[in-house]
DNA sequence: TGTTTTTTAAGTGATTTACTTAGGGGGAAG
DNA sequence: CTTCCCCCTAAGTAAATCACTTAAAAAACA
C-alpha cells in the first residue's frame, strides 16, 4: 500500500489524478490539495509515501516550496508532473530535492512506473526530461573538450607544467626545485602564462586551470 | 546512400554485422576492417560517413585512437559498439568524438536508427548508456547540493563575503574599500578562513570555493 | 638565413601571505 | 556576574609572490 498525496491547482486535473489512482488498490490517496499556501500544513498529519506535484509553470518559488517540504517531510519522495519548464529550473527541482519528473508526454502508465520506481528508492525521469538532461550534460562534455583545445593550447608544455604544479598547491619555490631551475623563473613563466591568456588575478589561473582540467579540484 | 565502414576484432561479427547493414539498400559498406592497427590506414581512401567501431574493452588506446580518427577524418562520425566498458571510459570516448554508443542490449533495429540519427547530426545513446550517463550526471548535481553544506557552515557570513569577493578576483585593496574595512582587516579575514578550513595555499582556497559553490567558475 | 617563440634569469617596487599580537563586542556556560 | 570563546577589527614584521621590465641563449619556424 502506498500513501499519496496530490496537489494540483487545477480541480478537473486534480480529481482526474485522484481518480486514476484510486482504480488502482495498491495506491492510498491521504489528500489533495489545491492551494500551493495549504500544501505544508496539509502534509502534516500524514505520512505520505509519495507526493505528486503538478506544476504549471515552475518558478523559483516552486523550487523554494519543493525544498521546504524535502525538510519537513524527510520520508515522503517528491514526484513532480510538469508541462513545462525551463532546463534549468529543472535541474533546480532536482536539487531540490524532486526523486522524479514527468514531462507533458507521459502516459498514466508512465505515472504508475514512476510511482513504483521512486518508491522503491530509484530516480524516475521521463523520457522527454532525459533526453533534456542528458543533451546538456553530453553538451557540458563536449564544451570542456573544446575549451580544452582553445586557450590552452596556447601555452607551451613548460607552461602548462608549471601550472599543473602550482595548480597542486606548490609553491613557487617548490616548483623551482623540482624542475632545478630559479626561482626567477618560475615566475617569469607565470607572468608570460598570465599575459598570454590575458588573466587579471591568480584566481583566474586556477579557475582556468581547472576548466581546462590540468589542475585538479 | 549512407557509406559505411565497419571495424570488429571478431571475424564473425565483423561479417555478420557487415551483413545486417548491406541488407539495407541505403547502406554502402565501403570497407570492414578486423585490426586496430591498420584501421587509419584503412578509412584514407574513403568519404566514409559512419564508422562503426565495435570495442570488446574499451581501454586508453582505444580512446587515443578514437582521438586519432576524428582529428584525420572530420567528416566521419563515429558510432561505437560495446559490450562493455566502465563509466569513466565511456564518457572519454564520447569527449574523444564519438557521436553515439550502443551498449550490449541494442538490437538491429537500434543499430539502424543510431546511423540515421548520428547521420543526421544527432548524437545516440543507448538505452543502458543513456541511463549510466544520467545516473552520473544526477549523483554530481546532488554531490554538489552536499557540499555546499559541507564546511562552508563552519565559516561566518563575513568570511564568505569575503572569499566571494576575492574568489570574484578582487584584489585585497578593493575588497577593503567595498566593505569600508582596512586591508589588514581583509588580510586577517582571509588568514583565519585559511587556518580554520586548513589550506596550504591559496590556491586550494579557490578550489575550495568552487567546490561550495561561492565562487562561480 | 632571419624571425618568432620558448626558456631561462634578474631588478624593482607593489601586493599578498604567514605568523603573531591585540582590543572590543556578543553569546554561552559556569 | 564573571569567565570563556568566537567574531570582527587592526597592526607589526618578515617572507613570498606579483607586475612590469629587460635580456640572453636555445629552439622552432619560415
Amino acid at each position: 500500500m502506498i500513501n499519496i498525496g496530490i496537489f494540483n491547482e487545477h480541480r478537473l486535473s486534480l480529481e482526474g489524478t485522484c481518480k486514476l489512482l484510486t482504480d488502482n488498490e495498491e495506491f492510498n490517496v491521504l489528500f489533495m490539495c489545491e492551494d500551493k499556501t495549504q500544501l505544508r500544513e496539509k502534509m502534516k498529519p500524514f505520512p505520505v509515501h509519495i507526493l505528486l506535484l503538478t506544476m504549471y509553470d515552475i518558478s523559483i518559488n516552486s523550487v523554494n516550496l519543493i525544498v521546504q517540504l524535502c525538510i519537513e517531510n524527510p520520508k515522503t519522495k517528491i514526484l513532480i508532473l510538469s508541462a513545462t519548464g525551463s532546463e534549468e529550473i529543472i535541474l533546480k527541482t532536482i536539487k531540490a530535492g524532486a526523486k522524479g519528473f514527468l514531462g507533458p508526454e507521459s502516459s498514466y502508465k508512465d505515472l504508475i512506473e514512476a510511482i513504483y520506481t521512486i518508491r522503491s528508492g530509484h530516480d524516475y525521469f521521463s523520457k522527454s526530461i532525459t533526453q533534456l538532461l542528458l543533451n546538456r550534460y553530453i553538451k557540458n562534455l563536449k564544451d570542456d573538450e573544446t575549451q580544452q583545445q582553445g586557450d590552452l593550447s596556447s601555452l607551451s608544455a613548460r607552461q602548462v607544467e608549471i601550472v599543473k604544479l602550482w595548480g597542486n598547491s606548490y609553491s613557487n619555490q617548490e616548483i623551482a626545485e623540482k624542475l632545478y631551475i630559479s626561482i626567477r623563473t618560475v615566475e617569469s613563466h607565470k607572468n608570460h602564462i598570465m599575459q598570454k591568456l590575458n588573466l587579471k588575478s591568480t584566481v583566474d589561473l586556477v579557475k582556468f586551470g581547472i576548466k581546462n582540467n590540468i589542475i585538479e579540484i
